[in-house]
DNA sequence: GATGAATGAGGGTTCATTCAT
DNA sequence: AATGAATGAACCCTCATTCAT
C-alpha cells in the first residue's frame, strides 16, 4: 500500500515516520486522527506525506497490516507446540497475543483501532472483514477440536465460535489488563504486566472454557 | 438533561425530533454525528436545537440515558423469574437483552455507542464508567452464585468477571446477530431475528458457561 | 427610555429587574453583556425584557443615564461649598466623584463602560456626546477661574481642558484606586478605600494643578 | 508570534494581508473585529489565514506587538536629545508619540485598542500588564528627575504618577485631537494636523506639569 | 522527490429579536 | 402583560487534500 517514494526512504526516515504515525493512530480513533499532526510532530510537509502513502486511508490501513505482520512474526518467533491439541494450542496462541500486548502495546492498540466503527466505509469493510477472519480461524481451530475429541461434537460452532471469540477477545485483553488496573493497552500502567499475569489470564479463560466446550 | 423547552414540545414534535437524532446518533460514532444534519433533516434552525439541549453531548448523553430507561423498561416489563438460582436468572437478563436488540436496534445501537472511545473527555468518563458499572454488576451476580454454589468457589473472580463479560456481550451479541448473517444491530436482516434466535444464542452461551463455572 | 410597563411595574420586581441589570453591563462591555443572561438570572421571560425596554441598546443607555442621575444626587445630596472658588469647587466635586467610585462601584462602573468604544453607532455617538458635555462643564469652571484669577488668563483652554480632564478623569481615578491595589472600580479592594484616600488622591491632583495653572 | 507561512508570503501579498487585518482590528473593539470579514476583504480562504497565525488572537497580538515595534521605530529614528533632563526628554518623548498618532493613526489606534477590555482573558491580562509597564516607565522617568531635582523630592510618586499618566496619555491625545476637531485617532481630520500641533499640546502639557511639579 | 501554501466545506455554538399564544 | 419557542446569521476554527514550484 505505501509509494515507492516511502520503500526507498533512508531507513531511519521510514522508522522515525512509523514511529510518529503509529503513536497518532494509536492514540485516537482512526476519524480523530490527524494528518496534519503527523506531519508536525514529524517536521516534513504535507505533500511529503502523500508521497509516501495515497492518503489517510492508505496510511491506516498499512499500519495495521503491519501491526497484523508484526503480531504474526511473534507468533513465528516464538517455538509453538508441535502436534499439539486444542487447548495446548490455544494456550501458546493466546498467551503470545497478551505479550504482544505487553511488549508493543502501540501496535496491538492499532490492531484494536482497526476494530472500532467509523465513518469511512472502507475502512468498515475491512473492519468486518477482519472479525470475520479472526473468527474464521477460530472456527477452524474448534473444528479441528471436535475431530480429536477436545469438543464436544454437536456443539454448535456458528453459536460457539462468536461466543468464544467474545471471551477470548475482548474478555481475556480485559481481564489480562485488569491485573495491572488498566482498561487500554495504552496505559503505562501496561508496563508492569509480566509473563505470569499473562499466563494467569489466560489459564483462567481456557479453565472456564475447557470444561463448557467438553 | 433536556431544557424544559424540549419536554414542553407538542408529542409529535417531540417524536420526531428523537427519531431524527437517535437515527443519526445510532449510525456514526459520535465524533462523526453531526448536529448540522439532524436540524438538517428536522428542517428547524440550528438554534432551535439549542433551545432543546445544552449541545452535542448534552444531546448525546441523553439519548444513552434514554436507551438505558427504554431498555430497564423492557426488562422490568417482562416477567422476572422469581426466586431464580444464577443461570435461571442470567439466562432471563440476556434474553430481554437480546429481544431489545431485535426489537430496537437503534436504542440498542446508541448503548454500545457510549462504549465507544470518543474525543471528548468528559464522554470518554462516562465510557469508562458504564463499563465498569456493568462489570460491577456482572460480579455481584457471580459472587452470589458463589454463596448459592452455582459458581466453583476457588474461581478468581477479579479474572472471571471480564472473562464472563466479554462472552455475554461481544460474544453473546456476535453470535445473535450471526444467526441473520448481520455483524451490527444496525442491520436490516436483523429483523429477521425471532424469540427463538435469542433464545438459541443465550442458551449456547450459558452451556458454554454453566459447565465453566460450576 | 423604559417602556411604560416598566414604571408601572412592582417596586420590589422593577428594583431586581435593575440590580441583575446593571450587575450585567457592569462588568462587562456592552457588546459582551447578553441580554440572555439577565433574563436567566431574572428567571423572567425573554419577551418581558422587551416589554419594558426597547431592546438591548435601550436598555444599556437608560442604565447610564440613571447612573448619571444617582451621581448626581449624590452631588447634590452632599453640601455643596457656597460661593466656593475654583480650587475649593473642584475639590468638592472630585472628593465626591471618588466617594461615589467607592459606595456605589458597579454605578460608577456603568458610567465608565459608557465611555468605552462599542460597535454600535448610536453608543458612540453617546460616548463622544458624554465626553464632550463633562468637557465642557469642565472648560465653564475653568473659564469662571480665569475671570476670578485662579488661573492664568493666557492659558488656551482648548488645549488645557482635555488635559485637566485626563488628570482628573482616568489620572484621579487610577490614583485612588491604586491606593487598594485595584485597577478596576469593580475590583472588590475598592471596598477598604476610606474617605481619606480619596481625599489624599484629590489633593495630589489638585496639589499639582494649582500651581500648573495659577 | 506569525507562523512561518506568513514570513515567507510574496512582500506585497503580506502587506496587503497587514494592511486589511490593521484596518479590521483598528476599526472595532477585539471583540467586535471579525476574522470572517478580513478574509472576504481579501478574497481568500479562511483556512489560509490559519496558515498565517494561529488565530484571532495570535494576529490581535501580533498587530499590537507589530504596532509596538512601530512606534519604537519612530523614536529611536527621531534624534534623541541627550544628556535631557526630565522635562526635555518627556518633551521628546510625547511628541513623538503624537507624530506617531498622526502619521500612522491605525497602528496609533491598534495600540490603543489593546488597553480596551475584552472577553477575552489572555488579552485582558495583557491590557493591565501593558497599563503597568506603561505606568513603571513613567515612574522611573519621575524618579531620577527627583534625583536631578527636577520634581520635588516630598511629592509621593504612588500618587502622582498615574495623574501625571493621566494627563499625558488620555489628556494629551485628546488635547492634540482636539485640535483638529478630532476624538479618535481614525477621524480622517487628524490627517490635517500638523507639527506645530503637537509640539502646541506636548508643552501646553509639560507647561502644566513643570510648575506642579518643580 | 520534496515542498507547503491554498483551499473551502464543514464543524459546534451564541445571540438579540420577533410574534403567536 | 407575560410568555418563551423559533429564528438564522454570524462567529471562530479544523482538516484532508491538491498542485505549482
Amino acid at each position: 500500500m505505501p509509494r515507492a517514494t516511502f520503500l526507498k526512504l533512508p531507513e531511519d526516515k521510514r522508522r522515525r515516520f512509523i514511529e510518529v504515525a503509529l503513536a497518532e493512530f494509536a492514540e485516537r480513533p482512526y476519524d480523530q486522527a490527524s494528518i496534519s499532526r503527523v506531519v508536525a510532530r514529524l517536521g516534513i510537509a504535507k505533500g511529503s506525506l502523500y508521497q509516501y502513502f495515497g492518503g489517510k486511508r492508505e496510511l491506516f490501513k498499512w499500519l495495521v497490516e503491519e501491526a497484523g505482520r508484526r503480531k504474526l512474526a511473534a507468533l513465528t518467533g516464538a517455538p509453538p507446540p508441535e502436534r499439539a491439541r486444542l487447548f495446548e494450542r490455544l494456550r501458546w496462541l493466546y498467551l503470545q497475543g497478551m505479550l504482544f500486548v505487553a511488549r508493543e502495546p502501540l501496535w496491538a492498540r492499532i490492531g484494536l483501532r482497526a476494530l472500532e466503527p467509523s465513518q469511512d466505509e472502507e475502512l468498515s469493510a475491512l473492519r468486518v472483514e477482519m472479525i470475520q477472519r479472526s473468527q474464521e480461524y477460530l472456527r477452524e481451530l474448534l473444528q479441528r477440536g471436535q475431530e480429536e475429541g477436545s469438543v464436544r461434537a454437536e456443539l454448535d460452532l456458528s453459536l460457539v465460535v462468536p461466543l468464544v471469540h467474545g471471551l477470548l477477545s475482548e474478555g481475556l485483553l480485559r481481564a489480562f489488563l485488569a491485573q495491572a488496573g488498566a482498561v487500554d493497552p495504552l496505559d503505562p500502567k501496561v508496563q508492569s504486566l509480566a509473563r505470569e499475569d499473562a499466563l494467569a489470564a489466560v489459564d483462567a479463560a481456557l479453565g472456564l472454557l475447557r470444561r463448557g466446550l467438553q
